[in-house]
DNA sequence: ATGAAAGCGCTAACAG
DNA sequence: CTGTTAGCGCTTTCAT
């Protein structure tokens, strides 16, 4: 029977300190949160007294008086989209840089039923002060929990309706764009699009931009196939656009995923990638690198983007009057071999 | 000039709703934390007042008293390793799916320098409650500083010095094991293995456990080159093993990344796998299907262990004596190309 | 079963 | 520049 360890002992608390030290505590106070007005001789001492006492100011009577939490949620979309994207992680990174030197915690969290009512309780309570989400479907209602209850948040990706809300993005049309100039550049004439769903503003910007960018190359006249930015939908797209238009060179696909279901399909018909037809994604997420062949596509500076949710997010925390702002990040093209 | 919005209003307070329903703060306290011995018509009024006045309980006060911050730390290895990997994703599912349903905060942190310090600073200010642990390095601090501070804590993986702390692992040796009957199976006898630092527990299990399974199979002496559980050190170790036995047809690697590195090395040398030489890895990360060919390799069940380090850590959170604990958890074998 | 009162540890007016 | 004082919102004895 292995002996048990004794609970650790309870930190010294602001008045242990000040009776140490031999003054009150609101010096003590004033010393530990830097308050310049201290005495010089007399803040050595309180020093002393607090590093030989071992003192922490306790979390929970601060934010009690501060009304700070200290830490903002991530809102992660449900669980089985991001979870093995790299994406991931690059969102992680790019927060924390931003939110731990200001000692800000950050909670994890992944979107489903009932997590906009439980994030807003969380804020209410005073357990957070903000959140970011990252790229919530249209029909999420988190937003609009959010908004409506007028608590600190930012969201990534430009909302489908416009909304007072502050949000991030890449530029969506100039990244289409990217893609429309490379595979000019490659000379292809006979060009498609497969673009996402057009009821979404992801969907609708590639899909303008690339045209607007082709159309600058004396192509006005694009066609596309629409899909749904899932596998399938890339595969069943592709399969139509070969039937109507058998003799494509180039195609724009508006999302890696999309790509990864229409490259076989491709294949299976015969086409050479890049050889016969050349082919661009959008994300350059993990499924761009397990295509066949790595796929070239447009990248989003993804901790960039996170780094900047986040000041934004705690600009907001620290004045709570703020308008919402908007931040547009340019994307770059990504060349592997299929292109 | 938007308009700026204007904060959201202070939430109701225990005596908000006390006056509503008409009773003490006391009363609507145990009402809000289901105390039993409240009368039922009491109640009802109290629930009334409660959804009239929308309250919610403020957390920090809370805390205050009880003593909970209500959320764990989960210590990620420093960024580049984990970042991509999708482990990273399963880890987080599997603690969310434990802590989430009891209403507890998961805060994210990758490991680094001050880490530590950072932690056990958190732990005693009351803003946390524990920490899961994931693969820190042998050499590093961490495990030993929080130990020492006697606060709740879980480790993935055996500590490389027997310490009273509570740790979850794979059973390593049954892992190997599985390697070694594979390989058997697949009829090969001049078999070779690449481990992990021997000074490492995973490194030397999965030796021993592959040697002994081996000898079970009637191959006592199985030669071995020594990595590093990196992709370079497997080049290495693989270059090594080939000089001196140059007829090898069957091969564990003690982990996917040093698998990773070792076969572009196979192929330079003509071997074809897994015609020529069957390969076996270890850890099923990412970089197992991003072998070429995809990797047969050893899977731990990420998801359920990482389930059971948060069990184990709220375990220890509500009871503070609780003497260490280890778990060990079965692996499986994911067969691919590679064999 | 309910209420009164104390106190968790800290910050922030307000005096001095 | 420093000390005194009054809370922040909640839980929890202790009486009743």
């Amino acid at each position: 029977m292995p002996a048990d360890r004794p609970a650790p002992p309870r930190p010294a608390t602001l008045d242990e300190v000040a009776r140490v030290a031999g003054v009150s505590r609101a010096t003590v106070s004033r010393v530990v949160n830097g308050v310049a007005t201290v005495d010089a001789a007399l803040r050595r001492t309180v020093e002393r007294a607090i590093s030989t006492t071992g003192y922490l100011p306790n979390s929970a009577a601060r934010s009690l008086v501060t009304r700070r939490a200290g830490s903002i949620a991530l809102v992660l979309p449900e669980q089985g989209r991001m979870l093995g994207d790299p994406f991931f992680g690059r969102v992680v990174d790019g927060v924390l840089g931003v939110v731990r030197p200001r000692g800000v915690h950050l909670v994890l969290t992944t979107a489903g039923p009932g997590t906009g009512e439980q994030v807003v309780a969380d804020l209410r309570q005073g357990r957070l002060d903000g959140a970011v989400l990252i790229h919530t479907h249209s029909a999420d209602p988190l937003p609009a929990l959010l908004t409506a209850s007028r608590l600190p948040v930012v969201l990534s990706g430009r909302p489908a309706t416009p909304t007072a809300i502050t949000w991030v993005d890449v530029n969506q049309t100039a990244g289409a764009a990217l893609a429309a100039d490379h595979i000019a550049a490659r000379g292809r004439r006979r060009v498609a699009t497969i673009s996402g769903p057009l009821d979404t503003p992801a969907g609708q910007d590639r899909l303008a931009g690339f045209r607007a960018a082709m159309a600058a190359h004396g192509l006005p006249d694009v066609p596309h196939a629409e899909g749904a930015f899932t596998g399938e939908s890339g595969a069943a797209a592709v399969e139509r656009l070969l039937a109507e238009h058998p003799d494509v060179d180039g195609l724009f696909v508006a999302s890696d995923l999309m790509a990864h279901g229409a490259l076989p399909v491709l294949r299976r018909h015969g086409r050479r990638v890049p050889d016969d037809v050349v082919v661009v994604g959008f994300d350059d997420s993990s499924s761009a690198l397990a295509c066949d062949p790595p796929l070239t596509t447009v990248r989003q500076p993804v901790e960039d983007m996170a780094a900047e949710m986040a000041r934004l997010l705690l600009d907001q925390v620290d004045q709570p009057g703020r308008p919402a702002r908007s931040v547009v990040f340019a994307p770059t093209l990504v060349v592997r071999e299929s292109s």
